[in-house]
DNA sequence: CTAGGGATTCCAGTTACTGTAAGGTCAAGG
DNA sequence: CCTTGACCTTACAGTAACTGGAATCCCTAG
């Protein structure tokens, strides 16, 4: 199979394809023009990784459950730490966001949003202590 | 004020000052030695812009911000605007990361976690369809 | 023989910094 | 006067995971 064949199966562009060759995830043999020839072990180690990516897991910890993957003997303890540390990060990121939504969801809401220049959100950000109260702003 | 100062107060890195000049979002003076000289005017915009990025605006929007600060006949809407626009985003992402939570955690729960191979996070990032459904996977 | 639709490589750009190296400046202390 | 240490400077490279673009090659059909 060549590289536009591929991608059409797992869902990647041929670009990611390469670089995922690039960074030795893949290693797909070459015919005598040079073209890319994956065999169905290339394309289902593409699929996975295409899986992998859609639920955040970075590079390395494709890398590394590949390679789990890929050892039939591996404990499944080590694949769920691995998820598990991932789902901390997801967690974390959530909250994150959630606070940021909140603050701005607040701000928003008491902006007049009209053709005045009154707004409590430039005040905020500047610093300006709209409530007088005593808590820092948000790091 | 020199770099180090101003640092400590806004809170930002020395190197992201550094880095924020580099981009035009300050512009400190310099001093017969080289060294930059803040005001209390850069000092102001440095918190104002450590205070939008920890609310997640990109760079590009600081700059609107701060443009929008500065203008001071500006209408509040074009900052709800922008303010909306960045909800929009926050909203788009905590519902992706919503969304690999929940099939991680359901992946996670039923994976042993033990000595043994078998591990249907493994399996389902290979494929295999192990509740024999026709959804795909998500992508 | 030419046109098209692939394929190839290589280089640059993205975002927002962060790290590192090599070196100039300044104030205090011996 | 010299050193030490804290501070400042620049410039370049690296991060994550691609993406875009240019220049060129290959293959097939008409």
């Amino acid at each position: 199979m060549n590289i536009g064949d591929v991608a059409r199966q797992s869902g990647l562009p041929a670009k990611t394809i390469r670089y995922y060759e690039d960074i030795s995830l893949v290693k797909p043999k070459r015919e005598t023009n040079g073209y890319r020839v994956f065999n169905d072990a290339d394309v289902h180690k593409l699929t996975f990784l295409a899986r992998a990516r859609a639920l955040g897991f970075t590079i390395e910890d494709c890398r590394t459950l590949l390679a789990l993957y890929e050892d039939k003997s591996r404990a499944s303890a080590e694949v769920k730490k691995v998820t598990g540390k991932h789902l901390n990060e997801i967690e974390a990121k959530i909250a994150d966001l959630q606070a940021m939504h909140a603050t701005l969801t607040r701000l928003s809401e008491e902006c007049a949003g009209d053709h005045r220049p009154d707004c409590p959100i430039l005040e905020e950000l500047s610093g300006k202590d709209r409530h007088s109260n005593t808590h820092d702003a948000k790091q």
